[in-house]
DNA sequence: CTGGATGGACCGAACGATCGGTACAGTTTC
DNA sequence: GAAACTGTACCGATCGTTCGGTCCATCCAG
């Protein structure tokens, strides 16, 4: 029970919770009832779609919220350190130091066609943000594209590693890492 | 309808397939007795368990396969370089290049305690082996650590890119990195 | 100011389908 | 004949979903 109910927001944000603990397959209709505070009925009154949309609207709000935490700092203006040291403090928020999924990981294994495009969206615009950073610090742009794959490998690797060890510390030096190295000159 | 059927192992790797597909919740029993060939009842004879156990056999047999063709190789002897080599081909070959997903990260979702305790085991095993490799090849204890934990976060964090993106390269790349620089002198 | 109509938010109860799981009577195999 | 195995039919529970309807705030007519 996560925020205020009965906000459109509130509710995806507690769905949100409950899609990264157990996956889009692992999420029961009776579960997000309970979480969410509505009656089943309640739900499909603001997902006509279901359930599928539901992992949709908690897709967009995660892409609105990256828009606004990541991309903004990835794309705007400023020293790339200090946009990169914003970048990497939001998602070791989003995370929660590591001991929360990532959508792109759970999402995709039961969700739609939609779904999946919407993380292969994500992902790409993730990649982009990264290159930018790094071609701004002044490297080359074949360097910046291995750096930003490397960077998502990073942030989803830990995660998993985590996850599997039930120890957030893998996490935490992923990101301490790409503080370190990720704007380091060649 | 992987493999020999009515063989136990024939019947677990194309169960593991299918969970490595849809993970623990998105694989129902009907699909398993579709996949396997085995009605419910047969299956429930081999595995009183039920889906639970099925779980826990996978993980097992995958476990098994491990101990022959990646422990076995990285806690043998030899020359390091070697082992590196063959165990990221058996790896490799196991992602069919980058296209299966990871059992240690589709399984915990769903999964039971049983089987979190499993992937944590393996993932345990697995670092351990990439950190004997890097002793052996004369690095130091603390820098054998480092470069096992991120060997694990490359393995995994490519995977779950290269799924999110519908793409096999960003695996294949961390691959041909490791091969290049996992054992590299500091 | 009042009354009725409108429409959104919400819910209890139930839907058909499928879930994981079982009982049991064969059928094979040795 | 015994043990291993399997097909069929079935179970209660839960799945995602829908129906019918209540509440309540807003708005408009008189």
């Amino acid at each position: 029970m996560s925020g205020e109910r009965s906000t459109r927001e509130g509710i995806l944000l507690g769905l949100m919770d409950e899609f990264r603990g157990c996956g889009f397959d692992g999420v029961s209709l009776s579960r997000i009832s309970e979480v969410t505070g509505l009656g089943k009925a309640s739900l499909y009154h603001h997902f006509p779609g279901g359930k599928g949309e539901m992992a949709e609207a908690v897709m967009a709000l995660a892409g609105t919220w990256l828009e606004a935490n990541v991309f903004a700092p990835m794309e705007g203006s400023g020293e790339p350190a200090a946009r990169l040291a914003s970048v990497l403090k939001a998602l070791d928020g989003f995370y929660a130091g590591g001991s929360k999924s990532c959508l792109l990981d759970v999402m995709p294994l039961g969700g739609s066609p939609a779904v999946r495009s919407a993380v292969k969206a994500v992902l790409q615009r993730l990649q982009g943000g990264f290159e930018r950073l790094v071609l701004d610090a002044g490297l080359p742009k074949a360097e910046a594209r291995v750096r930003a794959e490397g960077a998502l490998v990073a942030l989803q690797g830990s995660l998993v590693v985590a996850r599997g060890l039930g120890d957030t510390a893998p996490f935490a030096r992923a990101v301490k890492a790409l503080r370190r190295d990720f704007l380091r000159p060649a």
